[in-house]
DNA sequence: CTTGAATAGTGAGCACGCTTATTATATATA
DNA sequence: TATATATAATAAGCGTGCTCACTATTCAAG
């Protein structure tokens, strides 16, 4: 049945994804990144050098996008991009100084806004919390939809 | 503690939000009608005659990004503006006859989507999921940030 | 080497959110 | 009545996502 609130599933995630963005930045205003940049700026400084494409796969966006992004975190002086010597369409991008010097604190600032929105919330209901947002997204993405399908259908249906 | 996934929490907030909006539009690009829209849409068809500063309140968007939402779903032929008879400044948005024909179907759908990603979920932990989104809006929503806050704070701390 | 397909990155232009500023109207007050 | 303030809607312009189209480069076949 549908009656326990699950109609509003859609609006409910849609409220919290622009809340806690909202309050991560209000807090990281100072800092001059977004939400957007900070998501990039975890995968960059975890695989530093990582190429504009591979950013792409792994955040889930459209190269596109990585581009813009990547654009304004330049001039932000967030990331670098450097050229790779062995394929000359690459770039590879590096965090600067300056985000290996704010990372730890913009990481801890991004645990309190975490905190904040689950306050009263159990230890056992933010491990079901946890465990079924993996599971839709794992929903969402193995059926269709996602860019990551993209390397599996070489073979489709009746062509 | 923090080491059960939860800080991972914006991401995967992020990511479900991502991958139902484009599932959904998906599954609506026949119709030619956004997530945006749909949010918007639910509200006229349940407040017909609602004024435009009204539904940026209930969709917690500001006033100029219902402009512009009202401006495509007028072109888009799913609601109507109206004049107020009485206060010439207010704009009232109606459903036309084409989103009344289309709600059903399209309420259906987004169902659809919440089935699908809600797959091998029990009902205990969507009960759980649901609670604590709610509580999520609501720690949010309170402390600040909200444009809520705007019709609360006439006398604050020291001033 | 040459042709053709695939890959990396970007430009143009759109949707939907935002901040800031402006116009039109309503309402409160001197 | 006249003036000041508040409210409803919109304009201008930006950030972050998208689709579609394009260039540059690499790699695979011939």
């Amino acid at each position: 049945m549908v009656s326990d609130g699950i109609d509003r599933l859609g609006f409910l995630i849609h409220d919290v994804q622009r809340l806690m963005r909202k309050r991560f930045e209000a807090r990281a205003s100072g800092l001059g990144l977004s939400s957007a940049q900070w998501r990039l700026l975890v995968r960059v400084t975890k695989e530093a050098g990582v190429a504009q494409a591979r950013l792409a796969e792994l955040l889930e966006i459209e190269p596109i996008s990585v581009s813009r992004l990547v654009d304004r975190m330049e001039e932000g002086g967030w990331i670098e991009r450097r050229q790779d010597a062995t394929d000359r369409r690459v770039r590879m991008i590096f965090p600067t100084e300056k985000a290996n010097a704010a990372y730890a604190d913009v990481k801890s600032l991004a645990g309190e806004v975490y905190e904040e929105s689950l306050t009263g919330v159990s230890a056992e209901e933010r491990r079901v919390l946890i465990r079924v947002l993996d599971t839709i997204v794992q929903n969402l993405t193995d059926g269709e939809t996602s860019s990551l399908e993209k390397m599996k259908n070489t073979e489709g249906a009746a062509a």
